[in-house]
DNA sequence: GTCACTGATCACATT
DNA sequence: GATCAGTGAC
């Protein structure tokens, strides 16, 4: 519908100050000139720049509050968030506000709304609505399935591990371009093996098909598809969902961008919130164009900057911005603050890596002494793995921590393994569970597994179709008692958590062989899971939220699940800390090689570097330490580390206090 | 032909 | 810690 044709019968009350009263909340009061203004247009594309720490989450909580203020059904609103917990505690806030009218707003990832309407859908599209997500890992598995059957592991040259080629077709998916493209831009010396990973792309995109099998890309994919194909769908949709949010939009894709411009097909009521200067995942296909297309995909945008500070004071401003200026494209918006007063962020240079652990342990004690609460203080790095001598550290002063990012509990070989088992009874065409399963058994290898999965697909039904193979001697031991505990768990009876107890019985002697180092601490791990899992009613969604949404706490760190942080320090990966904030923040392993990366080279790739130094300073609101050890010799690379980050550079030491570590020799 | 085990090699960020 | 190639055992 163009815009002519388009009837846009709201007006916008004047608004008398007597008239604001019939708002239970004095919205002038709350919020700043542009954050007002962003929170009472209701209607039409609207594109919210916001700077780091400009309050963005307050403006979009009182507009979902204004929103249902004016009359607008909740249930029309969508929410489209980073992550799950980005939307609950929106949510939370606005309930806080308006109390429990707004619960039936829709709220959560892109992804997990995909899975929702294809959950509901998906037969239009030829799919079971009963497909199992994949997660990396278990695209990575099948990816290597495809290659060996198409014998390109034999290859006298050598082909592409698993973990590029996905990460070749994920980018053609997100980027919506083909494979060419991608090779053409991102890996050029692949193009040779263009038509081979042409004809993979095309054998894993049936393969998933034929057994209902969707991985993350697949969700957004298919959920465009649908709304493509099925028009009637689409206004249907559009019309439920008449006022979309997308927070976060400047990581968001080309193929999320088009899901949003479909679901908006009938209204244009589209905000979408984002900063530039933020963009931080273009391994994810990711582009910082995307925000600034927002107004061509939606004419008539009306776009407002959101960029007074609240968050830090002048002095960590001062060196953000100077962050930010060096970079080669500029970004839009000037930060200010009226948080003048403040302590000059430092820099510390470490003789090792001990040394900068033994600062930032020694300094997190001191701050927490003076009266900082631990669970305001984080440490941020570039990699998960640059923590783990701080930690050891950590643990020596007693100082318990979380961490995000990184491995995740729910990524380890036992999790997974156990639920595979629970994915086969959800879904019994899951190839690849199934593969996973059986290759966990004495005596199964490659070549059995493809057998015996043969055989068990090709019966009406599967969990009779492996009670009734016949394998040589231990094998059929083997496989009678993998069916019995199937066939236990499958009972409609029974809640996932119990479901899930039966597996792990049968699983416990497996992991005894295989893992009988540390035995005991996996064997904790799966006790800690199916505590988790009593919260679930339904097998189906706690599948789902697994793989979309699983407990965000790494893997030392379940026990304080999901950790509500309480009285915790954090420990976070910069991409993990997106949108997050703390009184006092240190960010570690400020030096070249590992900050920047060495992986990244070339000039968009260290651009993305720089701004991702510019959301790990501004995650800060009154102290900021920078601290690099010097003189490390790197062993993956044989180079020696001993340069600061380039994004330190020449800043001057007004802004950026260099300092020295004295020695205090306590041990 | 098939599988299990050993030792060398390499490791960025995430829905 | 996970993965891969190589090797010996059945």
């Amino acid at each position: 519908m163009s815009d002519e044709t388009r009837p846009d019968r709201y007006t916008l009350r004047p608004e008398p100050d007597d008239r604001a009263r019939r708002f239970l909340i004095d919205y002038k009061e709350e919020l700043n000139p542009s954050q007002y203004e962003a929170a009472v247009t209701h209607k039409g594309p609207l594109l919210v720049l916001a700077g780091a720490g400009s309050g963005k989450t307050r403006t979009l909580v009182f507009r979902v509050a204004r929103m249902v203020e004016e009359g607008i059904d909740p249930a029309s609103i969508l929410l489209l968030t980073f992550t799950r917990r980005a939307a609950e505690e929106m949510l939370q806030r606005v309930e806080a506000l308006l109390g429990s009218r707004c619960d039936r707003v829709t709220g959560g990832t892109f992804h997990s709304f995909a899975n929702t309407i294809l959950r509901r859908y998906a037969q239009l599209l030829g799919f079971a609505n009963a497909f199992t997500i994949l997660d990396r890992s278990d695209s990575e598995d099948v990816i290597n399935l495809i290659r060996s059957r198409m014998g390109l592991d034999k290859k006298a040259l050598r082909f592409p591990r698993k973990q590029t080629i996905l990460e070749i077709l994920s980018l053609a998916a997100n980027k919506t371009c083909g494979v060419a493209a991608v090779l053409n831009e991102q890996f050029p010396h692949l193009l040779d093996e263009l038509d081979e990973l042409g004809q993979i792309a095309d054998y894993y995109r049936d393969y998933k098909r034929e057994r209902s099998l969707l991985d993350y890309d697949d969700l957004l994919s298919y959920l465009r598809e649908l709304l493509r194909g099925h028009p009637e769908l689409a206004e249907r949709l559009s019309h439920t969902f008449r006022y979309i949010m997308v927070d976060e939009y400047q990581d968001t894709n080309r193929l999320q961008a088009d899901i949003v411009r479909l679901l908006a097909h009938s209204h244009d009521n589209v905000m979408a919130v984002g900063d530039d200067a933020q963009s931080i995942y273009s391994f994810r296909g990711a582009t910082v164009r995307n925000i600034f297309e927002f107004p061509d995909l939606f004419p008539g945008t009306k776009v407002i900057k959101l960029e007074e500070n609240y968050r830090s004071t002048q002095p960590i401003l001062d060196l953000s911005n100077e962050i930010i200026l060096q970079a080669k494209e500029s970004y839009t918006k000037n930060l200010f603050t009226r948080r003048e007063a403040g302590i000059r962020p430092v820099l510390v240079e470490a003789d090792s890596e001990r040394y900068q652990s033994r600062f930032v342990g020694q300094k997190i004690l001191e701050l927490h002494e003076s009266g900082v609460p631990l669970p305001e203080i984080a440490v941020l790095f570039r990699s998960s793995f640059h923590s783990f001598d701080l930690e050891i550290e950590l643990g020596r002063r007693n100082l318990q921590f979380v961490k995000r990012g990184g491995f995740k509990f729910i990524e380890t070989t036992h999790i997974k393994d156990v639920l595979a088992h629970l994915r086969i009874i959800a879904n019994p065409q899951d190839a690849v569970s199934w593969y996973r399963v059986l290759l966990l058994l004495n005596g199964v290898g490659a070549k059995s597994s493809e057998r015996i999965l043969a055989h068990v697909l090709d019966a009406p039904d599967p969990f009779q179709g492996l009670a009734a193979y016949r394998g040589r001697g231990a094998v059929n031991t083997a496989l009678k008692s993998l069916a019995e505990a199937l066939q236990q768990a499958r009972d409609e009876g029974l809640k996932p958590a119990e479901q899930l107890e039966v597996i792990v019985r049968y699983y416990e002697p497996i992991l005894k062989h295989r893992h009988h180092d540390d035995y005991p601490k996996r064997q904790k791990d799966l006790e800690h899971f199916t505590i988790i899992t009593e919260r679930y009613r339904s097998l189906d969604r706690m599948l789902s939220d697994m793989a979309l949404e699983p407990p965000t706490s790494s893997v030392d760190n379940v026990l304080a699940t999901d950790g509500e942080d309480e009285g915790l320090l954090t420990l976070s990966t910069i991409h993990s800390a997106k949108g997050l904030e703390w009184n006092s923040v240190f960010i570690i392993w400020a030096v070249e090689g590992r900050f920047p990366s060495l992986y990244n080279k070339d000039d968009d790739e260290l651009e993305e570097e720089r701004r991702l130094m510019y959301v790990a300073a501004t995650r800060a609101k009154e102290n900021l330490f920078i601290s690099y050890p010097i003189n490390i010799y790197d062993r993956a690379t044989g180079m020696l580390l001993n340069r600061p980050s380039r994004f330190l550079d020449g800043i001057p030491r007004r802004i950026l206090t260099p300092v020295m570590l004295m020695e205090d020799d306590d041990e």
